[in-house]
This record gives structure tokens, sequence and C-alpha cells, in this order.
DNA sequence: AAACACTTCAACCGCCGCTAG
DNA sequence: GCTAGCGGCGGTTGAAGTGTT
């Protein structure tokens, strides 16, 4: 880290030796640089630029700002943790459900999907990609991107969590999933059960909605991310983004949002011991027994 | 207690499209 | 029409924290 954030040259590997005058200048330009994890000060001082000015072309803002960084790393910072309205903490159900729905219909267009869930980055949004769904994905062993795991989360993991989320609302309507509900997977033509499965070639191919139940559906369309939460100076943030009809309101408890995730002193950050809020159990969305089902019917029809 | 394994996420990189000159 | 500069986006990396052996 510390390696990190000592100042380096963008052109490491430039001779000096066969550079004209421009080039030295901005080579002496590069070498003032920083990269690497943003410090206290460097945060402040983009902040209070920002207050003062607002936000504008990015390089020239650098600059005014008196950051040794570039444009594009100050807007990342900007975007990714300093704006106000960042929410910080774990992805709720309501949003891990919608983050899953928008992925099927969208494919990795992250930015587009955070547009969808204020307050959220598409970098947050591409992590837990990358760090909870791939990883269940592996679980089961299959590639992310072909229709059997997408399948999986059509037919049965977007149902749980539309349970949960109703359970936690105290609903008594009640969704029938279980594995013999799963259909003949994905397209599943009657062919007499002799398919094998590849990898869809286009990620964001998927119809998404029209094969999602209804209740998933009425799901969508009622879940309302309104929210609390407190951002990463610990300030209370009010999102409001009515999507549909309905008033749900979970209000955040954690300074850090819907459970400490990582971001508060002596967090854990690391292991499984984040109370998994990913779906429930304490290892995910599966136990151990319900991969071994789920393998079973997937060889069971020959995959 | 130490070494190793695993997980998370902030930050960087490279590419692409847009736009002003 | 060309080009340089810039912002935006998705993919990737690696430091650091935590769990496990």
């Amino acid at each position: 880290m510390d390696g990190f954030s000592s100042s380096i040259s963008a052109n490491s590997g430039t001779i000096s030796g066969t550079l004209n005058q421009s080039e030295l200048m901005e080579e002496e330009t590069n070498m003032e640089l920083r990269r690497g994890p943003w410090t206290v000060e460097e945060d402040l001082q983009l902040m209070n630029y920002i207050a003062n000015h607002g936000e504008g072309r990015w390089n020239l803002l650098a600059q005014g700002a008196g950051l040794k960084r570039t444009g594009k790393s100050c807007r990342l910072r900007w975007l990714n943790y300093l704006r106000p309205d960042v929410r910080r903490g774990n992805i709720t159900l309501e949003e891990q459900l919608k983050i899953l729905e928008l992925h099927t219909r969208w494919g990795n267009r992250w930015s587009k999907i955070a547009q969808h869930l204020p307050g959220r980055t598409d970098n947050e949004i591409k992590n837990y990609w990358r760090t909870r769904v791939q990883k269940h994905a592996k679980q089961l062993r299959c590639d992310v991107n072909s229709k059997l795991f997408k399948d999986t989360m059509r037919y049965i993991w977007m149902p749980r969590l539309v349970e949960r989320i109703q359970a936690q609302r105290g609903s008594t309507t009640t969704t029938t999933t279980t594995l013999e509900a799963l259909p003949p997977l994905c397209g599943a033509a009657d062919d007499g059960g002799n398919r094998s499965y590849t990898p869809d070639e286009n990620s964001s191919t998927a119809a998404s909605s029209d094969s999602m139940g209804t209740s998933q559906m009425s799901m969508l369309s009622d879940f309302t991310a309104e929210t609390s939460s407190t951002n990463s100076h610990g300030m209370q943030v009010q999102h409001s983004s009515q999507i549909g009809h309905g008033g749900y309101q979970q209000r955040l408890t954690s300074p850090y949002g819907y459970a400490d995730h990582g971001h508060g002193l002596g967090s854990n950050q690391g292991g499984q011991l984040e109370g998994d809020m990913w779906l429930g159990s304490s290892e995910g969305v599966w136990s151990d027994e319900e991969i071994w089902l789920l393998q079973q019917h997937y060889l069971s029809y020959g995959l």
C-alpha cells in the first residue's frame, strides 16, 4: 500500500534520454501524479472544491483543487465514494431482486442497472455481482452466463427472494417454489430430455420479465426504493425512487445500512460472517443439501 | 502463533463514443 | 473530415481484512 501511495511515473517505461522538450515536461507532470488509495486530506480537498465550484471538467477540477491526481481518478473517487448521496452498506433484499432482474434484462450494463438503484454505484453493483452471484454460480458448478444458471435465478432464486421480502413485510401471501416446480430447464424443449447446455452467446439476451411469475412481477413493480441510509460521511440520506405503488419503507438501522458491511471500524470484511444478507442462509443462497438437490435435478435432465 | 486461503472492494486500465476546435 | 481531449463504462487487479488449518 505504501508503495502505491508514493508518486510514480505513469510512463515508467520511457527512457528520459530520448524525450524531447514537451515530452520531458509531460514526464515531469506525470512524475507528480499520485495513484493508489486516497488520503483524508485529498478527500477533503476534492469535496471542498466541488462544494465551492461544483462538478465540471475533471482534469481542470483536479488542477484547480490542487490534487496531484488525474481527472479520471477524481471523478471515480467522487462518484463512487465521496458523493453525498452514495449509499453504503449491505444490498437489501429488494435491491438484490432488482439487480437479478435488471441483469437478466441488460447483462453487464452496470451503470444502467445502477441508475435504477438510487445511491448505488455501478462499481458496487459490479462488485456484488462478481463476489456474490458468480460465487453461487461456482457453487452450482455452472457458468454464470449459462441458461442453466439464469433459469436457476429466474425460477428459484428470485421467487425465493420474493418470499423473503414478503416474509419481511409480514405478508401472509406465499409463493410456492420447490425444486419440483422448476420447469424442465431453459426453454426446455420437449426433446425428450437430452440436451446440452452451453453458455449464452450474449449475456444480455434474456428475456426476463415475461418469463417471471406474476408474483415476482408484482413484487418488482411494487418495489419502492425508498430507504434511509447513512452515507460514507455519516450523514443521513433519504432516497426515494418510486418505481411502482405501495409503501415499502425499510428503515436501515445500522450506521452503514441494513447491517454493517465492512465499512465500519472493526467490521468483518472478508469471510462469511457478515450475516449474509445475500439471500439468507449462513453461507448464502443454498445450503449444502440444496446445492446437492439442484445438482441432482440438473443431472436428471442430462446436464 | 503463524502460514495459508478466501473474500471484499477501492482503484486502475484500456477502450469507446462524443465533441469542440 | 480530422484529431485531440475528455468522460463514461466494463473488466481487472491487488491490498487488506478475516477465517481456517
